[in-house]
DNA sequence: TTGACAAGTTAGGCCCGGCTAACTATATTC
DNA sequence: GAATATAGTTAGCCGGGCCTAACTTGTCAA
């Protein structure tokens, strides 16, 4: 519900990005593996597909593979970025176990964005060019 | 809509902290003032507080004054301390003004929560204490 | 004390994001 | 090429979270 600075909802964003990894893993997204992906049922990738499509972030055809427009892609990579830093945050510096440290990049990259976003990315570089991470592991 | 670690929404989460922080500024936490302080109208407030009332978190009288139950102090603590360091981090550390700190608290403090909370919060009273902050700044 | 204003509630509507059940379309396999 | 299995869609439901409009309750001042 709650609106994100691009203007999609978090979940909006989460089908985005999920769309983005498919195509570049498998070539191409499929019903099916979005829903496998986001842990839905396919009915409800459906709906949602055609809602982004209607809002221009996703080419949809019936019964077709899904695709992301030029402002999907470019929305789904920003996502992606934030994602890897927020894991290699929380997994390199901070220690935690790879599951874990997805799971918290997963929710983070929704809410960490814009200049917040650009201070914290230029901490965690400075990080990883001057420190030693176990320092900070406990 | 999502639910969080507590199994209340993110939105829940936000009543219960705000409610908390007017008994605590104001001594009691009257409808208007809620809705005042999480931009949305009385008539929402209502519906909410009624909510979490059945569920347990808040004491509810009708035209009266909202309290928290136990465990509503309880999850509300832990929010505000989140909100807290994350404030702290994003202001005193990153150097983002005030307003802008407090809305990415606002947002953060929903989705990192537990080891990866603790380790973060490790972290974050590390800095203050062998850092200068300016460092980090640019 | 009563009349006006402020505060709170109820009712009803809308959207998002899930779900199931039933249907349709596509692929596969014989 | 028909039968079956798989994939995708549609329809209809529910809950959360917001809104407005209309109503009720509470408070305060003349």
């Amino acid at each position: 519900m709650t609106e994100m600075i691009s203007g999609l909802t978090s979940v909006q964003e989460d089908y985005l990005e999920t769309i983005y990894r498919l195509t570049i893993e498998r070539k191409v997204a499929r019903n099916k593996e979005i829903a496998e992906a986001l842990n839905v049922k396919t009915a409800t990738v459906t709906g949602a597909v055609q809602h982004l499509a209607e809002i221009g972030y996703v080419n949809y055809e019936s019964h077709g593979y899904v695709t992301l427009t030029d402002i999907g892609v470019k929305l789904a990579k920003e996502l992606l970025e934030r994602h890897q830093l927020f894991y290699l945050f929380f997994h390199d510096i901070l220690g935690l176990e790879e599951k874990v440290a997805d799971e918290v990049a997963c929710r983070t990259e929704h809410h960490i964005t814009g200049e917040p976003y650009r201070r914290f990315r230029d901490l965690v570089t400075h990080f990883q060019n001057c420190t030693h991470p176990s320092k900070y592991q406990r």
